[in-house]
DNA sequence: TTACGGTTTTAGTCTTGACTAAAAATAAAA
DNA sequence: TTTTATTTTTAGTCAAGACTAAAACCGTAA
C-alpha cells in the first residue's frame, strides 16, 4: 500500500506531534501543524485510519500505529538524509534546507536514498542535529536537554536545535551558536530566565530563555 | 506564473515532439507520449493555451511559444544535470535514471539547480548524451547522425543514444556498446538492414537496423 | 457534393485534497 | 445538571487531473 504526498505529509506531522508515537493527537493539532483547517484533517484522519497508519477514535484524536510509525520514520529518513546532502555536498546553509527537503523527501525509489546514505557515508544525524532512522526505521537517541534547564557552572556540547526555522538558525549563526560547540553556563537572570552562556571557552553569549530552550545539549 | 508537476511533463513532451519547437503537435501524439487519454490531453492543451506556454488552435494541434521553449529547457535542464548526478554520484546505471529524475526535474529550488550543477562541474551531456541545455536555454547541440545512416568503411565515434528505455540500454551495455566508444562500419546487409560495426579497434559487433537507428554518433 | 473514417473536443463523472458554513459532540462552567 | 464554549465532524463546494461515451470536426474518397 502506498501513501500519497499529502498522506506521508500528514503522517509525518503526527509522528512528530505524537512525540514518536507516544501521545495522541488532536485534529487541531495536526491543522496547526500542516497549516490546513480541521474540516481537511478529520478527512485525511479517516482516509489514514482505513490504511491502518493510525488509529482514528473520531472526536478523541489519533495515536499512531506501528505501520504508520515505520512509514513515517521513512520519511523522516529521507528528509534529513536530503539535508546532509544540501549541506555537506552543495554547501546550502543550515537555515536553507528545510523547504527542500520537505519536496525531496517524497522521491519514491528505495535504490536512491540506499545509495544517497552510502554517498554520504552513513550520517547519523541530520544538519540540525537530529538523528537519521536507519533503514529499519531504528532511531539512536541521545540524551539532550535544553539549554535553560542547565544549572549554573554546567558545561556540555550544542548538539541540536529544537527549532528549525530560518529565523532562529540565521539568529544562531550570527551569535556565533552551532552544533558541536561546547558550552558553560555562567549565568541565569531570575527575572526573564535569560541566560549567559560561555562558547567554546573564550566567546560569552547572552540569550533569551526562548533562545536557550530551543538550543539543545549533552552534559558533561 | 508557476506550473504544475502535470503542466511541466505536458510541455516537455510536446517540446520533444515538436523537435525543439520547430514542428507542431497533435493531441493524440501528446496522449501517446504521456500515456494518457485524448480528452485529457484537449483539457491540459486549453490550459496550457491560456497560460501561453504554447498555441492552441483547437482541431489544429499546438506549437510551443518562446516562453512555453524557455520553460521546457528548464525542466529538460534539471532532469538531464539529476540523470548525471544519479549516475556519476550515486552509481546508478544509465537505464536506472529515468524514473527518478522523471520525479526529481519537479523540485522547484532554483539554488539547487545552481548549486548541483556546480557539484557535477558544469556536464555538457547527459549519460545518454544528451546535451543539457545552461541556465538561459542555450543547448549547444553535436551533430549526430544515426549509425543506420552511415556508410561502409565510415568511422566515427559513439556520442548518444535515441531511445532511452532500459530496455535497449541494458542490450547496449550487454553488447559493449557505450558513449564514446570509437566505432567502424564493416558492413551493411542490403537485406534487411542489420550492420556489422567494429568497436574500439577490437570487437566486431552485429545488430539489427532497429537498434543501428538508435544510436547516434559523430562522424570523423 | 456528400459520405465516411479518423481525430479531436465536449459533456459528464470520479478521486484527491483543499475550503467554508453548519451541525454535532465533548469538556468546562455555572 | 444544565448551560456554554470549544473542538470536531459533516455537508456541500471547488480545482486539478484523470477517465468514458458521445458529439463535432476535418480531410479524403466516392
Ligand atoms: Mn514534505
Ligand atoms: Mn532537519
Ligand atoms: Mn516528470
Ligand atoms: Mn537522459
Amino acid at each position: 500500500m502506498v501513501l500519497t504526498t499529502a498522506e506521508e505529509n500528514y503522517l509525518k506531522a503526527i509522528y512528530h506531534l505524537s512525540d514518536g508515537g507516544t501521545k495522541s493527537v488532536s485534529t487541531n493539532d495536526v491543522a496547526a501543524q500542516i497549516k490546513t483547517k480541521a474540516a481537511s484533517v478529520s478527512d485525511m484522519l479517516r482516509k489514514l485510519g482505513e490504511k491502518e497508519v493510525i488509529e482514528y477514535r473520531k472526536y478523541y484524536g489519533v495515536n499512531i500505529t506501528e505501520e504508520g510509525k515505520k512509514r513515517a520514520l521513512q520519511t523522516i529518513r529521507k528528509h534529513r538524509l536530503w539535508e546532509v546532502f544540501l549541506v555537506d555536498k552543495l554547501q546550502f546553509a543550515w537555515d536553507e534546507v528545510h523547504e527542500v527537503a520537505e519536496e525531496l523527501e517524497h522521491i519514491q525509489s528505495p535504490l536512491l536514498i540506499q545509495r544517497l546514505d552510502e554517498f554520504l557515508n552513513y550520517p547519523k544525524f541530520d544538519p540540525h542535529g537530529d538523528p537519521i532512522p536507519d533503514e529499519f526505521g531504528d532511531v539512536r537517541a541521545r540524551p539532550r536537554v535544553a539549554l535553560i534547564e542547565m544549572d549554573i557552572d554546567q558545561s556540555g556540547q550544542i548538539v541540536a536545535v529544537k527549532d528549525s526555522s530560518a529565523a532562529f538558525l540565521k539568529y544562531l549563526d550570527k551569535v556565533g551558536a552551532y552544533i558541536g560547540a561546547r558550552i558553560k553556563v555562567l549565568d541565569k537572570v531570575e527575572f526573564d530566565g535569560s541566560m549567559e552562556i560561555l562558547v567554546d571557552q573564550k566567546k560569552t553569549l547572552f540569550m533569551s530563555k526562548d533562545v536557550a530552550a530551543n538550543i539543545l545539549a549533552i552534559q558533561s
